[in-house]
DNA sequence: AAGGATTGTGCAACCGTTTGCGGTAAATTT
DNA sequence: AAATTTACCGCAAACGGTTGCACAATCCTT
């Protein structure tokens, strides 16, 4: 009782006496065939509701209309934040987004990719895992004609174009801030050395400080290996028993920055009287504890859109060489656990 | 320079010199095929590494290897580790997951699904917007012999399978616990009316104040309409400064928690000392704020893995009649916001 | 009025695989 | 030795569109 056999060119060609051919291209208006002819088969279509059978059309055509998204982490506010700009700008044009994880594991991401490999995607959205380096199953696509384009995580050695935030101008309009709102010793705490995002931000925080013409300590660094919210507690438990502890800190991430509060106010120290913080990435919960926290926002929604515009691009003229950097700018989000003047009120 | 020709079943034949039905065959080891065939095919193949053009097959067998999911809101701690455990297991039985959101909009659900229904997906999961009720957009994938299963937000209207969480059990056992942590009034901070899943929550708080026989009051029960952190804010202050205020709160979400939390520490309640506090959903969030809060873990992961399951079972069998419902058991997660005792230590 | 240009349509190949059916040669049976 | 079975393999249609090309009919030249 299901699957009611579905209306083919076929069908109509033979009901209104015309031969397939014509049928296909009255259907889309071709300049050889007779205003009337395309009346008459687009009126029988409409009212029959002939859909085209997209997976003979796509056969034909050699292509889907889908494209495939791989992130390191689905359950994560940014990454979540970027598919679902990519799903919104594709479906705007008329492509369906295939998603997968790789949870920085390199087997998994070969995995993800190569299933999307075969013929189920036109073209691939890829932020890398920490574990991706050479990036053979990357180029698999390349060679395939099939084009490709990295956002925030990537990797210079792929020639693809790449969409990124600008983590170091980022980095230092937050540490800039601190700086502007009084506090004049501020740590990091800061991300894994051989991830291109963490170094950046490092060095925009290098740079405001430099900048400021303000004293800056290695013993002020901290590095986090899973930038979790107890590395942020235990971080900042070093940097405040240490030997000239800081009055301001900025985090690689919200999550750091909330085990860094923990600690400060476990202890005692008032945000932001004595210590002022900093966060990156505006996740949701920034806007919501307290006190609410600071941060700089990556607009991952425009990065998903933008990437996936310049994807679709290179998938309509198909274009495989294109290489060039999109570097979107950050936005900083002042909130209460930086904030010592009364600016706004 | 790119789009290397693809080796076909022709190519290897005329290489061969046999037919390409008997290269089709060999490949998949028909009994037909001689054993020396089929090792010289499979060989050939294996070495100028043939894979067969999926396209080509999709269309020939009328499917894709895809299924669709659509969720209310992508950027969502629970929906996205839905996701998660769904891309894990459709990965694992060879299938590709594609993704889409209706942001609780009756208008882009329809779009959505339109858009996967053509051919471009052998079966739909889908978690409802809280504008769908008679759902004729799903109606269609049945029609079409495309098995759905809904999830978590679902109506009985639609004859499909359904994976839900208990959500009246697992409020039941959140106010349970608060009972029995000596909490003695204890309001409730629900969702909307016409959402179901707001509505067992609701059930299972009334029914355990019953059960132990605590007084419960109509303006205990307060409720939000877009689950805000605000809200929790707003409704926290009602309750507290009415005539008889609670000492204990149990919320539809844990982001109303965490508003009901900012209202109770600003204005010096003790939590949980004088007001205890129970989330619901366990997000990320909600172990590492301060207190580190109470919920209800939903196990979305799970979810998502059922789901899948129960989806690929049915395309697996054609099946489209199939309308049983999966009830995952909820988790209680003890932490110091409801915690007077000191159970642990 | 004859030739060429224009307009509209159909034929048939094609995309790469799958599969029902028929056919041949060898092996087995009687 | 004839009849039957078995083991292999190929032909060709089919899936539902798309598209190059040929062709017929009509129109416009001169």
């Amino acid at each position: 009782m299901n699957e009611k056999k579905k209306l083919t060119l076929k069908d109509i060609g033979r009901e209104l006496g015309i031969s397939v051919s014509t049928v296909s291209r009255a259907l889309k208006e071709h300049p050889d065939i007779a205003q009337e002819t395309i009346k008459l088969v687009k009126d029988y279509a409409e009212s029959n509701n002939y859909v085209p059978n997209l997976l003979a059309v796509n056969f034909r055509k050699n292509r889907t209309f889908n494209i495939g998204l791989i992130v390191p982490e689905l359950v994560h506010h940014f990454f979540s934040t970027v598919i679902s700009g990519a799903i919104s700008e594709a479906n705007n044009q008329g492509y369906n987004l295939m998603v997968s994880q790789s949870n920085d594991i390199l087997k998994d991401e070969v995995l993800a990719s190569r299933a999307m490999l075969n013929s189920s995607v036109d073209g691939l959205l890829i932020s890398i895992s920490n574990e991706t380096h050479e990036g053979k199953h990357i180029l698999e696509f390349l060679e395939k004609g099939k084009p490709v384009v990295q956002f925030d995580k990537i990797t210079e050695k792929l020639p693809t174009p790449k969409v990124i935030v600008d983590d170091k101008d980022g980095a230092s309009a937050a540490v800039k801030h601190l700086i502007e709102e009084g506090f004049t010793k501020i740590a990091h705490i800061r991300g894994r050395e051989d991830v291109k995002n963490a170094s950046e931000r490092c060095e925009g925080y290098k740079n405001a400080l430099k900048v400021a013409g303000l004293e800056n300590h290695d013993y002020w660094i901290k590095t986090c290996i899973k930038i979790s919210e107890q590395e942020g507690y235990d971080f900042t438990k070093e940097l405040m028993e240490g030997e000239n502890p800081p009055n301001g800190i900025f985090c690689i991430t919200d999550l750091v920055a909330l085990g860094s509060m923990r600690y400060l106010k476990e202890n005692g120290y008032a945000i932001p009287k004595e210590v002022g913080i900093m966060g990156f990435s505006n996740w949701m919960l920034s806007s919501v504890v307290s006190p609410r926290l600071s941060s700089v926002e990556q607009h991952g929604f425009q990065m998903g859109v933008e990437s996936t515009k310049l994807l679709l691009e290179m998938i309509k003229k198909q274009d495989v060489e294109s290489i060039q950097t999109v570097e979107l700018k950050t936005e900083l989000i002042v909130r209460e656990s930086s904030r010592m003047s009364n600016s706004e009120m």
